[in-house]
RNA sequence: GCACCGGUGGCGAAGUGGCUAACGCGCUGGUCUGCAAAACCAGUAUUCGCGGGUUCAAUUCCCGCCCGGUGCUCCA
């Protein structure tokens, strides 16, 4: 519950609760948007109040924990020596008292920080045990993950900017209160530059979920390159980037879609109905990708061992190798990969759509780039009969015909492909 | 200024003390096709920011410099 947040729901005349609500709700549909699951657990801070209060008490019953003048709460951070381990900060050589704010001469060392803020007046606040006001921001993290996950915990999330003072702050209160590991392992995300420059509204490249999607960029495209690059590095975000993972996750779908497809030679009597080296490919490919996910989330690696197969089994498929039964285990490969990296479903015309209503809805629908637009209205049904009308062309070989269909499909977004099995199209 | 992380082909990027420096995209040529698209094949970094050092051997380790990012104050 930051000053901000407080501010503005107060001048919209609403709850902190409702006032959240709508930034809450956008952000999960933009995750729905990119394949991200929903958590089985949506905490919110209002709702744990009595928690995290609690959690303070104990801290105080130790005297880490102390009242200051006003009736704010702040944690004696001289009572927790291992304070910086997880930042790599070295405290010793810090005098205390040496920058003071004037603020701040109510606390004990200038280091200490807030677990309960007495209220500043006409402040929204909670009557509790430790007197009126609201939780400061880190004890709200450190009560509601202990209260849904226990104690000590494996995995705690967050970008690298959280590192100090937040999560060191979080140990601090949780391992103090408890005497047990808060969290065995830290995954901190890196920021990610765009176009080789830090994101940011000043420098003129920030750029949402949505403003993408309404410049014609795949969801799916968008995916692909956030998590081309492992967590830990700093990606580059460019809409070179972007247009590449568009092709590269359509080579993927064309990939499974061959392979699904296609009417592979069944084994006749006597003959095995599958090529060795191929299932030998995609065993390998599940392996690697397996290991490499394993190695801290080696992203980059783990989508180079599904490209490795894609490209040896079209090879063998080309040469007339692949056998019915190969099906098996280069799908398996195919949904192991998918698990993980989310992008064969094709959603992206929905929610592309989603969002060309929503832009209309909030009166942004003139940012939308025009084949973008030109794609509302263009239904299955529409395309289907000019697919097939341009088949009938070709058959009496009236290619002139046909191309102009193709153009005219093109137009709308739509891309043909011409093969034995018939017309395949696809939303470009 | 200090601390931590990074700087690899046209772009994104993996990786390692010594084996042909992955993978995706792009580009060039070829196969296929009515033409395309898709797919495949071949080629595309004598070289891993710059300078020095350690080593039989460094892109990989150490030091310095340059460049980028994050933190170092409040707030979340």
């Amino acid at each position: 519950m930051d000053d901000k947040i407080i501010r503005n729901a107060a001048a919209a005349g609403v709850g902190i609760d409702e006032y959240t609500r709508k930034y809450q709700d956008a952000f999960f549909e933009d995750l729905k948007a990119l394949d991200v699951e929903h958590p089985e657990v949506v905490a919110r801070a209002t709702e744990h109040i009595p928690t995290m209060v609690s959690l303070i008490e104990r801290l105080a019953e130790q005297d880490i924990a102390y009242r200051a003048e006003d009736g704010s709460w702040y944690f004696r951070i001289a009572r927790f020596p291992e304070y910086g381990k997880l930042s790599k900060k070295d405290f010793g050589g810090i005098e205390d008292g040496a920058r003071i704010d004037l603020d701040e001469y109510e606390k004990d060392s200038a280091r200490d920080f807030a677990l309960w803020k007495a209220p500043k007046p006409g402040e929204h606040k909670w009557e509790t045990a430790l007197g009126p006001g609201r939780p400061g921001w880190h004890i709200e993290c450190s009560a509601m993950a202990m209260e849904f996950l226990g104690d000590s915990f494996d995995l705690h999330a967050g970008g690298e900017d959280l590192m100090f003072p937040h999560h060191e702050n979080e140990i601090a209160q949780s391992e103090s209160a408890t005497h047990r590991t808060f969290v065995r392992h830290w995954f901190h995300v890196r920021f990610l530059l765009v176009e080789g420059r830090k994101m940011s509204k000043s420098e003129g490249n920030f750029y949402t979920l949505r403003d993408l999607l309404l410049r014609g960029y795949k969801a799916s495209a968008i995916r692909m390159l956030l998590i081309s690059v492992p967590y830990r590095q700093q990606l580059n975000f460019t809409f070179e980037g972007l247009s590449a993972e568009t092709i590269a996750v359509e080579r993927l779908r064309t990939f499974r879609e061959r392979i699904v497809n296609m009417k592979w030679p069944e084994p006749s009597q006597g003959q095995i109905g599958f090529d060795a080296a191929i299932d030998d490919a995609a065993e390998a490919a599940i392996k690697k990708f397996r290991a490499a996910l394993a190695d801290d989330l080696n992203t980059a690696e783990a989508r180079a061992a599904i490209f490795d197969m894609v490209r040896f089994v079209n090879a063998q498929a080309d040469a007339g190798k692949f056998r019915a039964f190969n099906k098996h285990v280069v799908l398996e490969a195919l949904r192991e990969f998918d698990q993980i990296f989310a992008v064969l479903e094709d959603h992206d015309a929905d929610w592309t759509r989603f969002t060309l209503d929503w832009a209309e809805r909030e009166g942004r629908l003139g940012e939308a780039a025009p084949e973008v637009l030109a794609t509302r209205g263009v239904t299955n049904e529409k395309i289907q009969a000019l697919v097939e009308e341009r088949d009938k062309a070709k058959r009496t070989r009236n290619f002139a015909r046909a191309d102009a269909i193709r153009n005219e499909l093109a137009g709308m977004g739509i891309l043909l492909e011409d093969s034995k099995e018939g017309t395949r199209w696809k939303r470009k």
